[in-house]
DNA sequence: ACATTATAAATA
DNA sequence: ATTTATAATGTG
């Protein structure tokens, strides 16, 4: 009855992958045959190697199908690594950061490979129990966080942990809770240099622990990566680990997401926590922020009831809390009469003191090291700042620039030194006036001084920037004095008050318990504004309260989502207004441009504040594919 | 006529 | 990103 079809082409398994190649034009998938020898080991989330244009590159298994192929397929060489980098739901996680972020596919799956090392697979290891929950059962609604994780399922939980508090212990109950559960932990803490207590505190109890963060070698890093891949009960590392691979998640922790690490700077410029929200929800899974001043956009959800907030009692938070002091900043003076007093009675009683100016941007003097005379601007005699990036030397009177002279033109030393004015001067000065009292300076400078970590056990009287007080490098005081609080509250960004409530928060919980005599005095001309009240009350909440009412009156996060959009030059004008009207279209307000100096160049910028970031994304996915590689423009989505 | 270099197009 | 075809420019 029927004809056989002599010649009927054989069903095979066909391969669409992702090339691991960060460009607009391979913005998709390319099918490849899977061989027979490979055929158990080709699954969705696989990184394998495939022939492309004429060389071998790296890819990421996005589908898989049987079927008859319209055209001649090349086929896979090899899998590379031996678990899945990105399996469902995984590969969700990635695609969605392409498109929210304005990134090529392959640009986002890259983040989902590993360091280039060949690692062995390997079985997960029993998963050890973590530490009876204690500490969060202290806080409010505490038990029903430690239900939320238990029962499973996606959901948001802000914990602001008490001053003072533990976090690695208290991340280590929650995870704890997590792999009774059978499920398993990913922990982000911020990317800093000197180390992260939390992770110590992890890797305390979970040996196993899979590290990621980037102080840990490449090799051991791709171990970790195999590890969670196949089932390691936990890993924790910077903001990549709320992208490491994962199986059976059920907890994500940030760890202090106010800090600014969590944003990667160059593309895809994700914002990790807004990630971890994701992936949670993507994979079912509780995502937990937890420090003591978390951001205006967790603190908000936390506020309104979106998801749950864990919170210490008021009277914990108080007893935490050391005395707090407001002064009129002085104009005249560095010290105000009060500071000043109260430095040397601490310093008369054998007590420690911490003393904080701000750092005045990135801009640092010239000195040299014999003479010790400052470079001096040759047009108008003005001191001149050093900017190290560059190698040149500013006049801020004049507006002169130039290349440094290579010796002094006092002494003919070529050795100078770049040294931070403030804090330099300031040392000085407080070394005089108290010469009998040792004084260290605890700038970045210093600290990565090849002399290797400085005496800071033997001081009485430490002087810093705010960027030169990492909390691992903090002695004990039992003063710390805020300079010039005015600097923080009064900086150009609308994210100003939270920055300097987190600054002084920072500040509180060095000096220490009223109790073992920790004294906090912040010199300032507004003592009313709302971050240095919510610092005297010691609450978190007062601080978010005001503050939310501020942003939703000038339509600024939460209330808003913005994207950056800045262009190289002037003569892109052209296409940023193209850009500009594609926002406009999709219903942006857009502010600017405005021109903005950076490293030489003038950048011309705009921000865009959208309902919806991703619908804004979208439509400025194709303009931003179809420009030509020759044109700058950087777009950023949930710009920090 | 043929080598060298810039440019665009394709990558399964 | 890299290769490859194609056009453009240069050289003896």
């Amino acid at each position: 009855l029927q004809p056989t079809h002599a010649e009927e082409p054989p069903e095979i398994r066909i391969a669409s992958v992702i090339p691991l190649i960060p460009a607009w034009r391979i913005d998709k998938t390319f099918d490849y045959v899977v061989p027979e020898r490979l055929a158990s080991d080709v699954v969705v989330g696989a990184l394998v190697r495939i022939p492309f244009g004429g060389r071998r590159v790296r890819g990421v298994v996005t589908e898989l199908a049987e079927g008859v192929p319209g055209r001649e397929l090349a086929a896979i060489a090899k899998v590379v690594f031996p678990a899945p980098v990105a399996p469902p739901p995984q590969n969700r996680v990635l695609e969605w950061i392409a498109e929210r972020y304005l990134a090529p596919r392959g640009r986002a799956y890259q983040l989902a490979v590993p360091p280039r090392v060949r690692v062995q697979p390997s079985p997960p290891p029993s998963p050890v129990a973590g530490p009876p929950p204690e500490r969060v059962l202290a806080y409010e609604n505490g038990d029903d966080l430690l239900d939320a994780i238990a029962s499973g399922g996606a959901a948001r939980w802000c914990v602001q942990s008490v001053q003072g508090e533990d976090r690695g212990a208290l991340i280590a109950e929650l995870a704890g809770a997590a792999i009774a559960a059978g499920g398993t932990v990913l922990v982000a803490v911020p990317e800093v240099r000197y180390g992260s207590t939390v992770i110590e505190r992890l890797a305390a109890h979970w040996p196993q622990l899979a590290r990621l963060d980037s102080s840990t070698p490449g090799i051991e890093r791709a171990g970790a990566w195999v590890r969670l891949a196949c089932g390691a009960p936990i890993g924790a590392g910077g903001r990549a680990a709320v992208i490491a691979p994962a199986l059976n998640l059920r907890l994500i922790v940030i760890d202090e997401d106010h800090h600014p690490t969590y944003k990667e700077e160059r593309s895809p410029r994700y914002d990790a926590r807004r990630v971890a929200l994701e992936r949670g929800r993507i994979a079912g899974a509780v995502c937990v922020f937890v420090g003591a001043t978390p951001s205006v956009e967790v603190g908000h959800a936390a506020l309104i009831g979106d998801g749950g907030w864990a919170r210490p009692s008021r009277a914990l938070a108080r007893e935490r809390r050391p005395i707090v002091e407001v002064v009129e900043a002085p104009s005249d003076r560095t010290l105000s009469h009060e500071l000043h007093e109260r430095v040397r009675e601490v310093v008369k009683q054998g007590g420690r003191v911490a003393l904080l100016a701000p750092r005045r941007g990135f801009s640092r003097a010239l000195w040299c090291a014999a003479c010790r005379r400052s470079v001096r601007c040759p047009a108008c005699e003005a001191g001149v700042f050093f900017d190290r990036t560059a190698h040149r030397v500013r006049c801020p009177r004049c507006g002169y620039e130039g290349v440094p002279p290579d010796r002094c033109p006092d002494c003919g030393a070529i050795q100078w030194r770049y040294i931070g004015a403030g804090s330099e001067r300031l040392a000085d000065q407080i070394a005089s006036t108290w010469p009998r009292a040792r004084v260290l300076r605890m700038d970045p400078e210093v600290l990565d001084g090849r002399a290797g970590k400085p005496d800071i056990e033997n001081a009485d009287i430490y002087v810093t920037t705010w960027v030169g007080t990492k909390p691992a490098l903090r002695p004990d005081v039992s003063l710390v004095g805020v300079l010039d609080a005015d600097a923080l509250i009064r900086r150009p960004d609308f994210r100003s008050g939270e920055r300097a409530f987190q600054a002084l928060a920072e500040m509180s919980e060095w000096a220490g318990p009223a109790s073992d005599g920790g004294r906090l005095m912040i010199q300032t001309a507004e003592p009313r504004h709302h971050a240095v009240q919510a610092i005297v009350r010691a609450d978190y909440r007062f601080f978010l309260e005001r503050e939310v009412k501020l942003r939703q009156e000038l339509d600024y996060p939460p209330f808003s989502e913005l994207i950056k959009i800045s262009v190289h030059g002037s003569d892109q004008r052209d296409t940023l207004d193209r850009l500009v009207a594609v926002c406009r279209e999709a219903n942006a307000r857009v502010l600017g441009p405005i021109t903005v100096r950076g490293r030489g160049e003038i950048n011309l910028q705009v921000l865009c504040k959208c309902r919806d970031a991703g619908t804004v994304a979208a439509a400025l996915r194709p303009h931003i594919a179809a420009l030509p590689s020759s044109s700058r423009v950087a777009v950023d989505v949930d710009p920090r």
